[in-house]
DNA sequence: TCGATTGTTCGATATATTTAGAACAATGGA
DNA sequence: TCCATTGTTCTAAATATATCGAACAATCGA
């Protein structure tokens, strides 16, 4: 599998960051690893089909909420906790305690 | 001019609102907003043509960020703070803080 | 090596969003 | 009443986004 782009914390944009998060399967996959930790894209909606889940974990990585890493066959994402809080102080606490429900 | 609807506190949703954040000229809006207090939209973006700025305010009032209210031809906004901080506590001024500039 | 597993990429389609001109509506002042 | 001001609505066009099947790539175990 090809090298996964990660943007730079100082390269971040609120806009990007808002966009990625303003899609309910994004946010569902954002909330789960922030709860559970790494995850291998698998174990996400498993009812949708895994090219819609892949453009998902994409759009969360360029927007630089979440970090990919290639293990065997699978993919772990985790969430970077340290990077948003560092760029959008707050921010992302403040998503996660928002209670939208996780569908 | 017609009735305004304004989505009550507990009926906003996380999704719509980090939508309507995610637009440069909607925060833009919202950052002028929460410094300047209520402001009539024609203070806005003056070189944007009036329906497009006409659009992204009611995006932005259907999500719940902002009240309009007619006064004579004009029509002052207002960010919905209290019920942003009572719906989502932290959201609102994790978003302002963040220093992603005002274009 | 073969096949199963996991996930990506490509291409197509459907849907949503943004932008903006033109016509319209409401208000207020001369 | 007439007109300027302010903003909305309608409509169209451009652009972006979401969804998903099919083909592909990489890894691992038998």
């Amino acid at each position: 599998m090809r090298e996964l782009h990660h943007p730079p914390r100082e390269c971040l944009e609120l806009t990007q960051v808002l966009h990625a998060l303003s899609d309910p399967i994004r946010l569902c996959i954002v909330r789960q690893l922030s709860s559970e930790g790494s995850l291998p894209c698998g174990t996400f909606c498993e009812s949708a089909p895994k090219s819609t889940m892949s453009h998902h974990f994409k759009v969360l990585r360029l927007a630089g909420l979440i970090r990919q890493r290639n293990e065997g066959t699978s993919c772990y994402n985790s969430l970077r906790n340290s990077d948003l809080d560092a760029r959008f102080p707050g921010l992302l606490n403040a998503i996660l305690r928002a209670d939208d429900g996780c569908e």
